[in-house]
RNA sequence: GGCCCGUUCGUCUAGGGGUUAGGACAGGAGAUUUUCAUUCUUCAAACAGGGGUUCGAUUCCCCUACGGGCUACCA
């Protein structure tokens, strides 16, 4: 194995969303395979016709895209081992499951669901296994002329495997270490549904056999089914070319118990998908990490940390520095509650550091979606390395940059009002006046002559500052007043001055 | 219930037979900012419990407890 070529998979099913936890897998995947060299495939495991929701798959590659996590083979751009999609591999399976009943490693099974039901709610544990295979409808318990009158009457059935009586399989987890279990334990899972779709358990291993898959990561639920696949390699003949298994750890629920859900998004205020997902069935709106203004650089920073560090105190990486550093030895074993707050910081962080030319187009286009059309460029600019440093996400930058562009529309008049004189008035009279005759504007000279003005006034700079800033921004927050003051000019200073005093001296209202 | 996996500050984690058990987020206090945020300084905060092994264990082993996962013709 150790000149094969590495290759990876992300194998989703398109049911809907992508989580977290998803975009992590598909996240330690890309790392590991670019970090070797290797080619990172995506699959769509959509064998379960029942669950299938339109527009998912397409939702999966954009998400993909959007994080900059391009799969080198794929529906999408095809590779040397298409189809990538399950559904149109669908012949192929058979053939399998008929081998390993063939060589008595699985058989027929012409139980119903009705009947299983049945027996699950009769036997507390019930197993479909070696304890109760041979009083079930199947291949091994019936006579042969009974099992050929069944399948000559195609009568619907499924192929189950059969688990060997008394053995322990083991592996080496790449994250884990010795992982082992008993195969009594073990029940005889489906592997060809009645449909004739494979289920997962058959799938992926014909799969990653026939993609020539190296290493197969996946998330830690899937540890109890490991021994399955492992003896299917086994039996298929084809142990020599296993990958090697990695269970990354599972997210958490921020609070209670469980794996993060959907659902807990919702309870607790935060995205849990990539990006936000509709479901048209229940029409009900799924919000996610880029809609709600979430850099794809954080967002791959923060799911990077969730699980793995780098031995360093380092916190911030980008995804060529991921690259270069990721190892799976310092991938934790334990699950990870996820944390909002820390999320929001990689997020501040990434703002804080992006250059501004790379914030302008995500900018801009929050703007317009408040309706501010942006056509001086070099404002923008000015406004954006302003202002960057107090956003958490994107959106945050209407919030603090609007006022650059439109007048405020309310005043935060409590912090103002109380305090009113008229001899307040009268300065920001003057004021206007002394403003009106700059030819240009210079913050920190025009900011001496304010406070210079104040002085002669009898008035304490900060009883006419505070209010200055209230009638450009609005509110109590912003850059200093004077770099507004520039920005914005004088003609559309005065005029914000203007408007705001009328508010500030009205009588309050009834 | 059965099986499997896990367990260091509230959270994410570093560390590792002898350490003042380190960092980050969140929280407290202060400085800077005549706003708010940033930034800076600073405080508080953890080795689940019990047995071994050992001169010495938080670190290695076992047990218990707790947490999580799986237990579908879903992935």
């Amino acid at each position: 194995m150790t000149d094969k070529k590495v290759r990876v998979r992300f194998a989703p099913s398109p049911t809907g969303g992508l989580h977290l936890g998803g975009v992590r897998t598909v996240l330690f995947n890309y790392l590991f395979a670019k970090k070797h060299n290797g080619d990172f495939i995506l699959r769509i495991e959509d064998t379960d016709q029942t669950r299938y929701v339109e527009g998912a798959e397409q939702y999966i590659l954009d998400c993909l895209a959007w994080c900059g996590l391009k799969a080198d083979e794929s529906p999408e751009v095809g590779g040397p081992y298409a189809p990538y999609r399950q559904s149109e591999r669908k012949a192929a399976y058979r053939q399998y499951a008929e081998q390993l009943v063939m060589q008595g490693h699985a058989y027929y099974a012409f139980d119903t669901a009705e009947e299983l039901d049945a027996k699950r709610k009769e036997i507390p544990n019930f197993q479909y296994g070696l304890a109760y295979r041979e009083s079930l409808r199947n291949s091994i318990a019936l006579p042969q002329h009974e099992v050929d009158a069944l399948l000559d009457a195609h009568t619907p059935h499924v192929i189950r495997i059969k688990m060997p009586a008394d053995e322990t399989v083991s592996f080496n987890d790449l994250i884990r270490g010795h992982v082992s279990f008993e195969t009594n334990q073990v029940d005889d899972k489906v592997l060809l549904k009645a449909d004739g779709m494979p289920t997962y358990h058959l799938a992926v291993v014909v799969d990653d056999f026939l993609m020539k898959i190296t290493h197969a990561f996946r998330g830690e639920e899937w540890l109890p089914s490991a021994p399955v696949h492992l003896l299917l390699w086994e039996y298929l003949g084809w142990k020599t070319d296993m990958p090697q298994w990695a269970h990354l750890p599972l997210i958490l629920k921020p609070d209670g118990h469980g794996k993060l859900s959907k659902r807990d998004g919702a309870r607790l205020g935060f995205p849990v998908y990539a990006m936000s997902w509709y479901d048209a069935k229940t029409d009900e709106l799924t919000p996610g990490f880029r809609e709600l203004g979430f850099l794809p650089e954080a967002f791959i920073n923060l799911l990077a940390t969730l699980g793995w560090n780098d031995g360093t105190e380092q916190e911030i990486f980008t995804l060529d520095e991921l690259i270069e550093k990721f190892s799976l030895e310092r991938v934790s074993k334990a699950g990870a509650k996820f944390d909002f707050e820390k999320a929001k910081w990689f997020s501040a962080e990434w703002i804080k550091r992006s250059s501004v030319s790379s914030l302008k187009l995500a900018v801009s286009t929050i703007l317009a979606d408040k309706g501010i059309v942006v056509n001086d460029d070099a404002k923008l600019e000015t406004v954006i390395n302003l202002i960057k440093d107090r956003c958490v996400v994107l959106p945050d930058f209407y919030q603090q940059a609007g006022y650059f562009f439109d007048q405020p529309k309310e005043y935060d008049l409590n912090a103002v009002k109380p305090k009113w004189t008229d001899a307040k008035t009268d300065f920001f009279k003057e004021f206007a006046i002394l403003l009106n005759v700059e030819t240009t504007i210079e913050a920190h000279d025009l900011e001496a002559k304010f406070k210079a003005l104040a002085e002669t006034k009898g008035l304490k700079v900060g009883d006419v500052m505070l209010p200055l800033r209230v009638m450009l921004v609005g509110g109590k927050f912003g850059p200093h007043v004077f770099d507004i003051v520039a920005l914005l000019g004088k003609a559309e200073t005065i005029s914000r001055m203007e408007k705001a005093v009328e508010q500030f001296i009205a009588p309050p209202a009834p």
